[in-house]
DNA sequence: AGCACGCCGACT
DNA sequence: GTCGGCGTGCTC
């Protein structure tokens, strides 16, 4: 333990990397991974701060040019000790490096400060900066000079970052002019919050018992500081978001502050809205649309105490709060919450890590709870609270099950059964809006050759190419890299002409049904759609206010929109999401028919729910339209238990992935074999992942599985060290998934 | 980010 | 030659 590799302030670019560093014998004891730490750096040893990142007894860089760790930074605060330790959880439960870690964890500065708008006006008369251009003229140098000079003739003012991207201008040069007098910089702070705050309107809505009794127990957990974790059940239309305003009202009460994390899907402007009518400025929103400087800018405003509270998607979980007390998941069993990324970190998890090292309260929240949080609750780890009645006493929809394979031998051959089109009928003359479910997108999926049976696939990956009609003609587009090409007219394989689209999207869906009712107004909302600056939201608003008689989408139509309007659901092919065929597929087809059937009778009017299915008498199926979480679970836990899936087992999954087909089936072979060794650990694989090719790069996956998560660590270390010690993993990338949500 | 280095034109 | 402006590249 002679060197620490140290991660320096992150405030640009290319200072982005870890730089090594000599442990004075004096510290030896004290320097460990994560431990803010005093450096010399650059030509004038002038001291930054930064973290140590990891140790070893080898220097991996010329001996003679590398200093010494100055001291342990002590004037660290104590918000950035807790997200350090907390990045040092990540790296250790996720994998992955220190480094990467903390990049998640703490907010990047970029250049400029954030909270600082520059400007450049002219400090002198025209004139004079005219004459001093003149006798200037023909020098060949002080060509930025001239450059500037000459945009603030015609402009008085230019904003900093026109100038120095636009006309390539250096900062010394701006220095230079600005000493001697032609211009000056003007600095203004913008550190304002991007939505502008109205008054607090929303008084407390007054709570019925159930929602009473939670928020005493939950709040209790508040005040009391211990960490615990409780789960809220609640079905659609109970009223969780009002127990988590009042749980944040407490916690303000309390003097602490509150994280609300929401998948990014939901976090619409309504959600939002009723936040700031309720907590006014004391809100802050991390939308993913804000710049890198509009989040430091949050974050900082976190850190100094003017907002105390943080809403958005996951990344909002590493507010820097002091003194946080309170942290809501919504929805928490949807898929949003894992990271994609390396450390591919849970939310739910992590937020349960930080909440243990500040005494926080977590809150999950869900209509369909992930088996893994009702299976916890079951155990006796969260603490369960159900939420049971309808806040507005409304009746749940009335679901029929129709089985597809009936409509096939009575020859009908639509998407639409006839028992939803004589709905769907009764709707429009009624002039009550519809909503059409299909979890796919595109016109018609994948193109295929009816000669020699080969489907059309992308040229650097392993999948099908998707069929996407516009008005420029039919083009073939790969999902996974973007890839697109102009619909052949012959098979590319064997030159046949009859080729031709299979299966069923939107597009599709929208035209057969404008075929079968010509009089509906429909809208479609997929990714084709909504691709323009909120285009989302203005096809939400179209349908909300009963432009359209029938919304057609796919996921994203079903995740926490009302539509009082709507009292018919058509899900036109439930079974689609069960053919995925990893452990998750029957919980994700529930969750998904569920939170569909929820669209409808939001308002006054009973809601009616068609499923349309090849497999009616699925578990999953059943369930979601008996609306029955309880039934779901005790279905669904057996299996997990026989197949040894989580929660009862513990899984992970390592991706070995690289340009060369043969590195990679050597290294994931010589993983496995390593991996073998480990007692109590299943491997399985290793095997082509379920997409073998993504952008010309070949991925290998094996998973992995024990019955106690101590194995899992172990076999994580045991991966990651061979991937940097051994030669073979070189050219290889590896990466640990501790919670792998689907089949790689 | 901050700082040195080296290139290039202009001036003595 | 030397001075000063300006772009480039490095920092353990």
């Amino acid at each position: 333990m002679k060197y620490a590799d140290v991660i320096v302030d992150i405030s640009s670019g290319n200072l982005d990397r870890t730089f090594q560093y000599r442990i004075p014998d004096l510290l030896q004891a004290q320097i460990a991974e994560g431990v803010p730490v005093e450096v010399p750096f650059g030509k004038g040893n002038r001291m930054i701060q930064g973290y140590v990142v990891a140790c070893s007894d080898t220097p991996a860089y010329p001996v003679e040019k590398i200093k010494e760790i100055h001291s342990i930074n002590s004037r660290s605060l104590e918000i950035e000790d807790q997200l350090i330790r907390l990045a040092a959880w990540i790296r250790k439960t996720y994998g992955g490096t220190m480094n990467q870690a903390l990049k998640v964890v703490l907010p990047i500065k970029k250049r400029v400060k954030l909270n600082e708008k520059k400007w450049i006006r002219r400090a002198a008369p025209e004139s004079k900066i005219r004459n001093w251009l003149e006798e200037n003229q023909n020098k060949r140098n002080q060509k930025g000079r001239k450059r500037l000079l000459e945009e603030l003739v015609k402009e008085p003012v230019l904003s900093w970052e026109a100038v120095t991207d636009k006309l390539h201008i250096a900062p010394s040069t701006i220095q230079g002019l600005e000493k001697n007098g032609l211009i000056r910089v003007e600095r203004m702070e913008v550190g304002k919050n991007p939505i502008q705050a109205e008054e607090n309107e929303e008084k407390r809505i007054v709570l019925n018992e159930e929602q009473r009794k939670i928020c005493a127990k939950i709040g209790e957990s508040i005040q009391n500081g211990e960490g615990k974790t409780h789960l809220i059940h609640g079905v659609t239309g109970s009223g969780k978001t009002e127990v988590y305003m009042e749980l944040i009202a407490r916690t303000l009460e309390m003097g602490k502050q509150a994280v609300v994390l929401i998948p990014e899907i939901s976090l619409t402007y309504q959600i939002v809205m009723r936040f700031y009518h309720r907590f006014g400025n004391q809100i802050a929103i991390m939308h993913s649309r804000l710049s890198q400087g509009e989040r430091y800018d949050q974050m900082k405003r976190a850190k100094e105490g003017s907002i105390s509270i943080m809403i958005g998607p996951r990344s909002a979980l590493f507010a820097p709060f002091p003194n946080l007390g309170l942290i809501i998941l919504d929805e928490e069993q949807e898929n949003a919450y894992k990271s994609e990324t390396v450390p591919k970190y849970h939310a739910r998890e992590t937020a349960i890590a930080r909440a243990a090292l500040c005494g926080a309260t977590v809150v999950l929240g869900s209509a369909t709870p992930s088996i893994y949080a009702y299976y916890q609750a079951m155990q006796g780890t969260f603490i369960l609270h159900e939420l049971t009645g309808r806040a507005n006493g409304q009746e749940l929809a009335e679901v029929e099950i129709v089985d597809l394979r009936e409509e096939l031998k009575a020859r009908n051959t639509s998407v639409f059964s006839r028992r939803l089109q004589e709905l769907i009928e009764e709707r429009l003359k009624r002039k009550e809006q519809i909503v059409l479910f299909l979890n796919r997108r595109g016109y018609a999926g994948f193109v295929s050759c009816r000669s020699c049976g080969e489907a059309i696939g992308c040229p650097h990956c392993s999948v099908s190419l998707t069929a996407h009609k516009s008005a420029a003609g039919t083009r073939l587009v790969c999902h996974y890299c973007g890839y697109t090409m102009p619909m052949p007219d012959r098979c590319p394989s064997c030159g046949s002409p009859y080729i031709s689209t299979f299966g069923i999207g939107t597009q599709r869906v929208e035209s057969m049904l404008k075929k079968r009712f010509p009089a509906a107004r429909v809208l479609r909302m997929d990714q084709d759609t909504t691709r323009g600056k909120d285009g989302h939201g203005k096809i939400l608003s179209a349908f909300a206010n009963e432009e359209a008689d029938v919304l057609i989408g796919t996921q994203m139509i079903v995740k926490g929109h009302d539509f009082p309007n709507v009292t018919l659901v058509g899900i036109l092919a439930a079974d689609l999401s069960l053919h995925q065929s990893d452990y998750m597929a029957a919980e994700r087809t529930f969750d998904l028919l569920t939170q569909a059937a929820g669209r409808a009778g939001r308002g006054d009017r009973k809601g009616q729910v068609v499923i349309q299915t090849y497999k009616p008498d699925d578990y999953s199926i059943q369930a979601a339209a008996a609306q029955d979480y309880a039934r779901f679970y005790e279905m669904e836990l057996p299996h997990r238990q026989l197949g040894k899936y989580p929660p009862i087992w513990k899984m992970a999954a390592v991706l070995l992935t690289s340009e060369s087909e043969q590195a990679v089936r050597e290294g994931a072979r010589q993983m496995a074999k390593k991996l073998r060794t480990v007692p109590g650990l299943s491997v399985v694989g290793p095997a082509e992942a379920s997409v073998a090719r993504i952008q010309d790069i070949y991925r290998f996956v094996l998973y992995l599985r024990a019955e106690q998560g101590k194995i899992l660590k172990d076999a994580k270390e045991m991966a990651e060290r061979l991937a940097s010690d051994s030669q073979i993993f070189k050219n290889l990338s590896v990466q640990y998934d501790d919670t792998p949500m689907m089949n790689y």
